[in-house]
DNA sequence: AAGAGATGTAACTATAATGGTTACAACGGT
DNA sequence: ACCGTTGTAACCATTATAGTTACATCTCTT
């Protein structure tokens, strides 16, 4: 099965960072904590940044949050990076033949049951904030 | 965002296909239903039967149901097309810094809050049956 | 026994998302 | 003006998906 991408435990993974850090952190740093590349963290960052999560300072250098840590749950962090045209977790096949009463009707009620389902972990996710995540740090 | 296979609702509407038909479904009678190819159906019917939800009738052909569908919630369906070796919803990236206190902390830490909210998402996938379903239909 | 129709798979293709990389323009302090 | 940083574009390899063709195998019917 295709999973949901490393980008959001990655996006977490910074947030984590900026809220212990008193200075700013470079994606250079960032990178390094993450391990991975430094482009990486600027696409991530940026996706932050168009969330109003995180503010980057240009030319010099530097990225900080925007909120407290206890005001960013892990579901803005879900918005943010999986920033596309749909939001489904679920895809549903298309065109199904509609002179069959399954065909017909399938699409319309399965989309309820599957909305609820992704609503219920999409709740989940914003019981947590960062602040929470960041408490349990030794 | 990469979102979950089309193989699920296609399971979902061959199992309501069943469970309103009086006399077993062939492949391509349920192919041109869902409006696809028969080795697709042939494919998602043999992971519905690996998991003990119908039986085919090798040879003479066609399939049925092996449960009342009150008996058969979308998390059973969800399980038995989602067959593989992990089943996590969420990645998480691997090898971070540990020598970093986020690095060292934050997989298991994320790992169990997104466990929690798949945990949330699968179970109001349990409380929906597919007798359910085919009652709402028309 | 042979044929017809169905299932079970293997193999192949095209498409798309992902994760990574190199390259380079633009920015802003020193 | 220089240097380090950010913001992107472009490209690549890998993987999952959805579809297709092909064919062996099975069971009922004739």
């Amino acid at each position: 099965m295709k999973q949901i991408s490393t980008r959001f435990s990655i996006a977490v993974h910074i947030l984590c960072l900026l809220a212990i850090s008193s200075t700013d952190c470079t994606g250079e740093f960032i990178a390094r904590s993450v391990n991975t590349n430094p482009v990486i963290i600027r696409r991530i960052v940026g996706m932050l940044k168009k969330a109003g999560l995180v503010e980057v300072r240009p030319g010099v250098g530097g990225a900080s949050l925007r909120k407290p840590p206890d005001d960013i749950t892990l579901l803005d962090v879900y918005r943010a990076v999986n920033a596309t045209e749909v939001d489904q977790l679920f895809r549903i096949h298309d065109a199904p033949n509609i002179e069959c009463p399954v065909g017909r009707n399938i699409e319309a009620v399965l989309q309820t049951e599957l909305k609820e389902a992704q609503f219920a972990m999409e709740q989940r996710l914003a019981q947590t904030t960062v602040g929470q995540l960041v408490a349990k740090f030794q």
